[in-house]
DNA sequence: GCATGATCATGC
DNA sequence: GCATGATCATGC
């Protein structure tokens, strides 16, 4: 991917999309200055690392946000596959330290945790054991993180517990189970001597903590934004799953014109009805012209388009038949069951306002038993119809999932029938409504 | 806006 | 030359 070497740092979009880059990457792959041979081996700090070698951005020493312009906290943090195959949160996040002698003085408002977390750009990398940080990914996009509002008056609520315990004198008290988003992690070593630190309401010494959100609330971020972007969960670690996945996932949101730039491939002409599945098929094979691996598994790959209110803007094609062929064979061998069989790998493009193309959705998909068995009943009304007039065929009104129509190089595209005359040749397509249910209900 | 009819460029 | 995935076009 061609990256753009240049973002502002006095813009938090311009910072975001600039971090989008990595998705689907590691440091290694898209950073801009050569690792350092000490760096290369790390196993701990991505995060600094990410700052450095990507951003090439020097953090202020203080308590501000990152990206202190525009107050805009960078993070780096950890995701692990749980036994679904389901993205989680590593840990928590640890947020900033507490200061027990000056958070006594603060006011929830203009407190150093809101300062610096109430907008964030969290980076998701797929935590590997014994793998050097920099070769980590980030399989997912990163979220731009707005304290939600509906979260505010709890975490506010937990700053203020945590708060009053230090104005009570009881900050060695303090434990993660006192709130409910944010909580007060352990921070430091072994729990030495050195990890406690003075407060100002007590001679008791304190552990030395830090604000983090418990790992709980990251979940629930995480499958929010994951929900959100339109990311499939593949309840698998299939290799064939998750390479579609770090393929096509880095795309979404994305013109076409983008992503044709990407593998450069680009339209020849506008008639060039298959276009997407090509440029798909590039995308997923690393720019070949064929994806063997998925033919190997039989993959049907299928572009759907949605117009800007959603709806599919065409039927979906499948292989033409013919009439003297299909009334001489039985369901099982159809080439339509044949197809719809199949697994299919759905990429659905949406029309934005200004009517270009965007990468919407994409997913795995096989056709559920009970749709099967209506497909079967249009095969068999189409050859029970054949052999009694091929010009009357099952029409789209006839089944909510598919019906029959041409599917001819031209005019001239004719095929006998079993009535002896000369007929457009015909194909089976599934419905723009049932896709339009797909996408919505079973692709995400 | 939908149903139906009619093709198009590509790749083997 | 032909099958294929997909889209364009027309009429109501």
């Amino acid at each position: 991917m061609q990256m753009s070497s240049e973002y502002s740092k006095s813009s938090v979009d311009s910072i975001y999309q600039f971090a989008k880059l990595l998705t689907g990457k590691s440091l290694n792959e898209v950073s801009q200055i050569p690792i350092d041979a000490g760096n290369i081996k790390s196993r701990g700090n991505l995060g600094s690392l990410v700052e450095r070698y990507f951003f090439k951005h020097l953090p202020p020493n203080t308590h501000h946000p990152d990206f202190e312009e525009v107050g805009l906290e960078l993070k780096t943090t950890g995701l692990v596959r749980d036994s679904k195959g389901k993205l989680k949160a590593k840990e928590r996040l640890v947020l900033t330290m507490i200061h027990y002698e000056s958070i006594a003085k603060e006011e929830w408002e203009s407190s150093n945790l809101l300062q610096k977390c109430q907008l964030m750009l969290i980076l998701f990398y797929l935590y590997q054991k014994d793998k050097p940080a920099v070769d980590l990914k980030f399989p997912i996009s990163p979220l731009l993180y707005r304290m939600p509002e509906i979260d505010v008056p709890i975490i506010r609520r937990d700053w203020e517990f945590i708060r009053q315990r230090v104005l009570d004198g009881r900050a060695h008290e303090l434990s993660e189970g006192d709130t409910f988003y944010l909580v007060a992690c352990r921070k430091g070593s072994g729990g030495e001597d050195e990890s406690l630190q003075n407060q100002p309401f007590s001679n008791t010494k304190a552990k030395t903590r830090a604000f983090s959100f418990k790992q709980s609330y990251m979940n629930k971020l995480i499958e929010g934004h994951i929900e959100e972007s339109g990311i499939i969960q593949l309840g698998t670690s299939d290799s064939l799953y998750e390479a579609t996945f770090e393929k096509l996932e880095p795309f979404l949101g994305k013109t076409l014109d983008e992503i044709s730039r990407s593998v450069d491939y680009y339209r020849t002409s506008t008639n060039q009805k298959g276009f997407k599945h090509s440029l798909i098929v590039r995308l997923l094979s690393n720019g070949r012209k064929t994806a063997p691996e998925l033919d190997k598994a039989g993959i049907e790959i299928k572009t759907i388009t949605l117009t800007q209110s959603g709806k599919p803007k065409e039927h979906m094609s499948f292989p033409g038949f013919r009439f003297m062929d299909i009334i001489q064979q039985e369901w099982e061998d159809s080439s339509f069951n044949e197809k719809i069989e199949r697994k299919f790998l759905f990429v659905v493009f949406k029309l934005d306002e200004i009517g270009e193309e965007r990468l919407f959705r994409f997913g795995y998909w096989n056709m559920p038993y009970k749709d099967r068995l209506e497909a079967q009943r249009v095969w068999e009304e189409t050859k029970r119809r054949v052999l009694i007039d091929a010009k009357d065929l099952p029409k789209v009104g006839e089944s909510y999932l598919a019906h029959v129509r041409p599917k001819a190089r031209d005019g001239s595209d004719k095929i006998r029938t079993p009535q002896g005359e000369m007929h457009l040749k015909q194909c089976f397509w599934l419905n723009q409504n049932y896709l339009h249910k797909l996408v919505f209900e079973e692709l995400s």
